[in-house]
DNA sequence: AGCCGTACTGTACGGGCGTACAGAACGGTG
DNA sequence: CACCGTTCTGTACGCCCGTACAGTACGGCT
């Protein structure tokens, strides 16, 4: 109940924001592909040709969740760490930080086949592949490249499955645990 | 071109298998909801209203799929593990095995809101949930959830994004990695 | 007052999905 | 031969999705 009282909906972009985050929280529970324009129009409480008015392709939505992480992660890409703690204790933060968008940068939108150049999907699925890499080194051995998925995939459940968890307890959990994991 | 090659059609069940196994194989690398009966079908080289025919609604596809699984994780929770340590060799050991379906248990069908009684999306929530709780144990603190969901997640991407390599090795260097994760 | 840009609503279209149904090819059995 | 069940094709339907477009309410300018 930020502003309503539907007849003093004067306030600019109040439903725009209203509606973005109605969009990271259905995205991070259900994810992208399976979120519809009326679903989170129903959430906010207006028509779904409303949120196409606001975000006029569907990526547009995505694009603008995922803005402030894509700074973050090509800083992190472009950083050179010392050891690889330093680069897992970055993740960490990183994921913990945009945790409520990061199931969208760890599998989704990048799903398959679709390769529109240009797209969110495609920047996307580069970072995601560069994660990896940088976890998994390059031409991997199989011991490798196990141990680097399991990273990845500890990563994106633990910190998507406990958003309501305050911050710093995941982070320090999840990194004692990827760093666990990386480690063996 | 219905029989292309009559000499091998013999069993009436070979496009029915062929069906089954390219089902499996798009399950594990797009996802449940995002391969359709079209996508199957021109993989076999058939019509989607074969695969219909075969499979009825298409939940049955998954759930002739998940049945071997579905088995062997019942017998999974039902039994009693002395320490975590056998039941995570026990979950390792099943996860593995049932590799190219598992994607379909960790996070498909149960997606969000739809909850048909009865139908395999209800049962696979179920599984799911008690590997989790299994894990995670009754009442868990932050922390503890925290690693129940990280193991979980090195599961599933660990053991899907591999299929290419040996189970043996798979399974040692993910047996290590969950359990250095779990007990971190 | 007139005008215009913003923020929507209502309606409609095209496409992809799973599904239903009628019929063709074909081997097996009376 | 006639009959039939199995296996598949072709066609069509209804649904939901994202999108397009015209129209409406309204506050701010000149």
């Amino acid at each position: 109940m930020t502003t309503l009282d539907p007849r003093y909906d004067a306030p600019g972009h109040a439903t725009r924001d209203r509606i973005l985050h109605a969009a990271r929280q259905l995205f991070a529970e259900r994810g992208y592909a399976a979120t519809s324009l009326a679903d989170i129009a129903s959430a906010v409480g207006v028509t779904k040709t409303a949120v196409a008015y606001h975000f006029h392709p569907k990526d547009r939505l995505a694009a603008e969740l995922i803005a402030p992480a894509a700074n973050d992660i090509i800083a992190l890409i472009e950083t050179e760490f010392g050891d690889e703690r330093a680069f897992l204790e970055a993740l960490v933060t990183f994921v913990i930080r945009h945790r409520a968008i990061i199931r969208l940068i760890m599998e989704e939108i990048g799903g398959a086949d679709d390769a529109p150049p240009g797209s969110p999907g495609e920047a996307i699925r580069a970072f995601r592949d560069c994660i990896y890499v940088r976890l998994a080194g390059p031409d991997p051995d199989p011991a490798g490249r196990v141990r680097a998925w399991a990273v990845v995939g500890s990563l994106q459940y633990a910190a998507v499955k406990t958003i309501d968890l305050p911050e710093e307890v995941v982070r320090e959990t999840l990194l004692t645990a990827a760093l666990a994991a990386y480690h063996s």
